[in-house]
DNA sequence: ATGACAACGCAACGTTGA
């Protein structure tokens, strides 16, 4: 069971490295985030027609998150419980029953990028931060196999990015980000990325300016949490990363975790 | 060298993102 989580940028805008990401690398499960269009938008029949279900929280120009899955999607809830959300469309749940390999919850989660740290953007990060490590913890109680999966717009350690002391007075590395993000972690889940290698310099996100890509100054934000009935799963996790070298690329790139 | 990007809405350039 492969199941991935990818920020395309605007589905409208990446829809054809899309369809060649779900043919080529044919995840099971795929989690996208930033479709930046409203539902009636969404590119659904092409997206239906590569074999996909899906459902999806869209909004006009910002945000929007969506599930798709090969396998029939038995129930949706769109927001995150408990949040003020404001109108911004940053998460949507499902379930899915994947024949053999049993049933999963999965998340596709646009965490706030929070920045200007002195704004309010910056308290709205916490608090969704904190909303979901709530319903992150209530989940664990279903002992199910779970994967909260997305952009968390949250590097979690020094290794995560090309030079973390570019990073030190940004949202996505102070520490009451980080901190957040290890609350999250130190309920139970496990960063997939992590129990598969305590490698340095592998990215998931390079800025589309100043050669970012062609000089390697990426940065670790899409993670894939695992519940401990997941995370007993985990056979391998793989960053897609040649998708930033392709035509039209997101400044994100997909990132797989498969289970047996 | 102090610039360098992309997408949106909407038809000029301000806002947002990371």
């Amino acid at each position: 069971m492969r199941i991935a989580t990818w920020n395309v940028n605007s589905v409208r805008q990446r829809l054809a490295p899309l369809l060649s990401f779900l043919k080529e690398s044919n995840p099971d499960i795929l989690c996208l985030q930033e479709l930046k269009c409203e539902e009636t938008a969404f590119p659904r029949m092409e997206v239906e027609d590569a074999g996909y279900n899906v459902v999806l929280h869209g909004q006009k120009t910002f945000n929007g998150v969506a599930i798709l899955s090969k396998s029939p999607i038995e129930e949706s809830t769109v927001g995150l419980p408990g949040f003020d959300h404001e109108g911004q469309s940053r998460y949507i749940e499902a379930v899915v029953s994947n024949g053999d390999a049993g049933v999963f919850r999965v998340a596709s989660i646009y965490c706030p990028n929070g920045n200007p740290p002195d704004t309010p953007k910056y308290a709205y990060k916490l608090r969704f931060m904190k909303a979901l490590t709530a319903h992150a913890f209530a989940l664990l109680k279903l002992e199910e196999a779970t994967v909260l999966a997305g952009d968390y717009n949250i590097i979690p350690e020094p290794r995560d990015a090309h030079d973390p002391s570019a990073w030190v007075a940004d949202a996505l590395f102070l520490p009451e980000s980080r901190a957040a993000y290890r609350r999250l972690l130190n309920l139970g889940y496990a960063d997939a990325l992590r129990a598969a290698t305590d490698d340095a310099g592998l990215y998931t996100f390079w800025d589309y300016q100043a050669g970012a890509w062609q000089k390697n100054k990426g940065i670790r934000i899409d993670h894939l949490l695992l519940s401990p009935q997941a995370a007993d799963r985990l056979a391998r996790v793989e960053i897609v990363k040649e998708m930033r070298a392709g035509d039209k690329p997101s400044d994100h790139v997909p990132i797989f975790a498969e289970l047996a």
